[in-house]
DNA sequence: ATTATAGTTTACATTTGAGTAAACTTTTAG
DNA sequence: CTAAAAGTTTACTCAAATGTAAACTATAAT
């Protein structure tokens, strides 16, 4: 269960546009430049975020990409899932139903049912994070971090409501 | 973000052993039958689950696999990185760091605070359901669920606490 | 109108993960 | 002691995801 490569690379991407605001353009080679990615590579990924009508598009000399609404009505959950699917697709049983037709566990299936259920935790976690709260935590560094390694404050680990509680403190 | 075929069908073949008890063996032709996997493909799971000292394998003939301990010490959080690694590994940084050497956003990184604090959030969900709880789940069938679709009780989803009750009600 | 700029699309190459095959080692029944 | 049963290991093939290349369309400055 990893975070994919173009749900990394196109929240980043998405995130610089909202950086930006609603009104000033990047140009894909902008983009690129700022996030260390190829042009192919970055114009893959602005067109699936133009598509899933988080980014606008103008074509034509001048044109380039900006966030098509306000940061705070953008959340991960939606970004992500634009970029990588659902976390457990419809196609989920069929798609796991190894040499058999059929998923051998159609009847009870308490690993369907889990699983299904921490899909729906964390896309409550996901929902309540807009782009707005990540572009605050940049630019406060409320949040605690290390060079390398990734590190949460000890409070948003633990608490249900910890992501809420940073979103109230950094508004 | 999707959990793996290796996460899946590997949890299925624990679970498995899991219902037999600690003293009671299953061979990998077994398991692989019951949860229609190929032998040999059922034996590279095995051999990961054994790695993981989850389970114990006994050579020769009427050997077999049998869990390693109580499935109430087994939690889900410790099947799964078994099984398909960290949600986010200490790599992270340096796998996406693009067409750099480091990644662009060293200095400050919401994302990856975010991302950090949501892989917390998905440990501490899955810590709390071991082993126990999905086989009492099976055998009881509290959990809803349809045949094609996964559902989850919309009580379990929308409360902190949802698998901790139902635990208390299963056990 | 022409040309340069800039997004769009499709097809391709590369890499990674999924799944298979086969040879090997260990144990026990006879 | 031998053969069959059963787990172990390594190498390989195939499919899917990642990333690249190139040709195409649209716009605006001149």
């Amino acid at each position: 269960m990893r975070i994919s490569a173009i749900e990394e690379y196109g929240l980043r991407c998405l995130l610089a546009l909202a950086k930006q605001g609603k009104n000033n353009q990047l140009s894909i080679s902008d983009i690129a430049e700022m996030e260390g990615l190829s042009v192919p590579y970055a114009s893959k990924l602005l067109a699936i975020l133009r598509r899933a009508g988080l980014v606008t598009a103008e074509r034509g000399r001048g044109g380039g990409f900006s966030i098509a609404t306000d940061p705070t009505q953008i959340n991960l959950y939606d970004v992500l899932t634009a970029l990588g699917g659902p976390m457990i697709d419809p196609k989920h049983c069929s798609r796991y139903a190894g040499q058999k037709n059929q998923c051998v566990h159609t009847e009870k299936c308490s690993i369907h049912d889990i699983l299904g259920g921490l899909a729906g935790y964390v896309q409550s976690f996901l929902s309540k994070t807009t782009l707005r709260d990540l572009i605050a935590a940049d630019s406060t560094g409320l949040l605690v971090r290390t060079g390398t390694h990734i590190e949460i404050a000890p409070t948003a680990l633990e608490q249900e409501l910890g992501s809420q509680r940073e979103r109230t403190v950094l508004e």
